[in-house]
DNA sequence: CTGAAAGCGCTAACAT
DNA sequence: ATGTTAGCGCTTTCAG
């Protein structure tokens, strides 16, 4: 195994100027720096990531700690994951994927053990287990999700209030007067992870602001489900013309129940769906949308938790540790939803009394 | 931060005595084992990964590089990956997170860095880039998939051949005699990820020992997609009783599609599906399926590289570099398929001349 | 602009 | 059964 101290004897330079060159926390002579990166070349040399932690007291390693659930948003969570671990590398950080299952403890392990210098948590519920070992926590940690209580916390996620609204606006437009939603799963409202509700409290606004009617039946992803939940719907409001799903695995059942009831989808029934594109454009009709913009999340997690590491150099590590830590800055950024008008949504059909 | 000397310190023994508490390499007395325990609970004391690494050359990091293209399988992948960090935490190891986007140079980076003792390769193809990367890195690696030469590589897959003729075995058993696959998506053979080409070279190969007639048609995900195959199929081969299908977003247009076209699924048509369960029981009619068992393939492949890492202690990091490296053992470790009947498979219709 | 040298916190011989 | 100690490979003062 090549070693720094070996670059700097090929090179025929001291081993602290090896490392400058490699940080560039120093200026180097062009033909120093050059000498020394031939000889890097040559031998093939590769920093030892242990000794440069030690040293440095960084692991330049962010964990991201994802929802072992595969439930719900499978292709959403994913796509958070890739953009993390591009986004990272991109700032010359890796990844470290952890799991819920390890419990919350995995925080003080992680953190506690120096293997990574911040954290970014997805799939945050409002009343997170983990958070007080976020706050106690001598590093940064983003959350992907929105908890109860924000408090000194930095979270991301898409603005679920606005993307309510954004749905019943776009089905007001177009005239509709009587609205149901199929939302997820009961579990997710149980679980209280926020998103959900946040999206019904979104619609029901709205839905008053602009005097519409507005039915909500949670949903499993089952063909039976959907099912279940149409035929409630019609049966209690039988002159339901617009549907809001937020549940992607609903939306295929959906359009295959409507079809086979005879309801033509825009001229009868208008759905809006929240799902990714790539669901939204690969149904039999193509689906107006508002996507969860997994990919911008995934990245503006690590750009907040690249800019908290940046903030918090003299502090952080700084002398012992009994020095109260100062009360940490709040940040909430909620991402604007967007809706893509597509085939599913139409202007609502005349009143035939 | 507390460090392993203060731990000793306050216990009243030696670093090493300390040290060899945590390891267990050492028999410690009961009394100063309870001591030192003790002191680590009260003082809060996490070792520290970097130093760790560094003495022992060893990272107890295992990377896992996971496609970033997000087209295909992606719960299967979610799931693998899921498998492999709870696996890997199982066995007292972190999972580093790897996207191909960094290209092959990634193996290198972080085996030479000694980030991971160890690498998973996920979705590898049949002239995969990586390859020549994991011949000469002197780390255990495994890859999830069968490259086309798998001499001294260490690989588990699904036998994809034999869920091939699985799939048509079920099918004949039930008397069909004119059978079609709905494949993967064109962009899938052309990378030669090998999984697909496998399968259909199974259900050839048992369908013509059993004397039975195979159309296959390649297909994108969507429902547009999956009614241009469908009718090709039925065109070119009306009697068609059986198919088969290697894709899991296109099961559910696919059901949608023969309901609307007459053709009631077992009565007419049976079904089989190469998806995970969760697909196959979400339908409107449950699928025969042959689940890919991404769980077992995430946890045999944390398990294979388990085994090479305490095979591999004396040699590895042995002494100086310049001694060749002994051949590696090739193991290809092919999962056996399980189908499971549902609703979709029943007795092929009696001809009706 | 470059060197020398003191650790970073832990492991694993080598002692006893 | 436990202690002593020499590094592991790098970063970063402190000197020049």
């Amino acid at each position: 195994m090549v070693t720094l101290a070996e670059v700097a004897r090929h090179a025929g330079v001291s081993a602290s100027t090896v490392s400058y060159v490699l940080s560039g926390k120093r200026t180097i002579s062009a033909p120093t720096r050059e000498r020394v990166e031939r000889s890097i070349q040559e031998l093939g040399y590769h920093p030892n990531a242990g000794a440069r932690a030690l040293a440095s007291s960084r692991s330049d390693i962010i964990a991201l700690m994802m929802p072992l659930r595969t439930d719900m948003y499978v292709p959403v969570m994913m796509e958070i994951a890739m953009a993390v671990a591009t986004t990272a590398r991109a700032h010359g950080r890796d990844v470290l994927l952890l799991t819920d299952q390890e419990g919350p403890e995995a925080v003080r392990r992680v953190i506690g053990s120096g293997l990574a210098d911040a954290m970014i948590l997805m799939d945050v519920e409002l009343e997170d287990e983990r958070l007080p070992l976020v706050h106690e926590a001598p590093r940064p940690a983003v959350l992907i999700g929105l908890p109860a209580d924000t408090e000194g916390l930095t979270c991301v996620d898409l603005d679920f209030t606005a993307t309510g609204r954004l749905c019943v606006d776009h089905l007001a437009t177009l005239g509709h007067r009587e609205l149901a939603v199929i939302g997820e799963a009961a579990a997710v409202y149980e679980r209280h992870t926020g998103f959900a509700e946040r999206t019904i409290t979104g619609v029901r606004e709205r839905a008053a602001e602009l005097g519409l009617r507005v039915l909500h039946r949670p949903c499993e992803g089952s063909f039976e489900s959907v099912a279940g939940a149409l035929a409630r719907i019609f049966d209690e409001r039988p002159a339901t013309t617009g549907i809001v799903v937020q549940n992607e695995s609903a939306v295929g059942p959906l359009l295959s129940l409507l079809r086979q009831q005879g309801k033509a989808v825009p001229e009868d029934i208008s759905v809006v769906a929240i799902c990714p594109d790539q669901v939204a454009t690969q149904t039999s009709v193509a689906l107006t949308s508002v996507a969860i913009p997994a990919h911008e999340m995934g990245r503006r997690a690590v750009e907040l938790v690249m800019a908290k590491l940046s903030a918090g150099k003299g502090a952080g590590t700084g002398t012992a540790g009994r020095v109260a830590a100062p009360p940490r800055e709040t940040v909430v950024r909620l991402l604007a939803p967007r809706l893509t008008t597509r085939a599913s949504t139409g202007q609502a059909p005349r009143l035939v009394p």
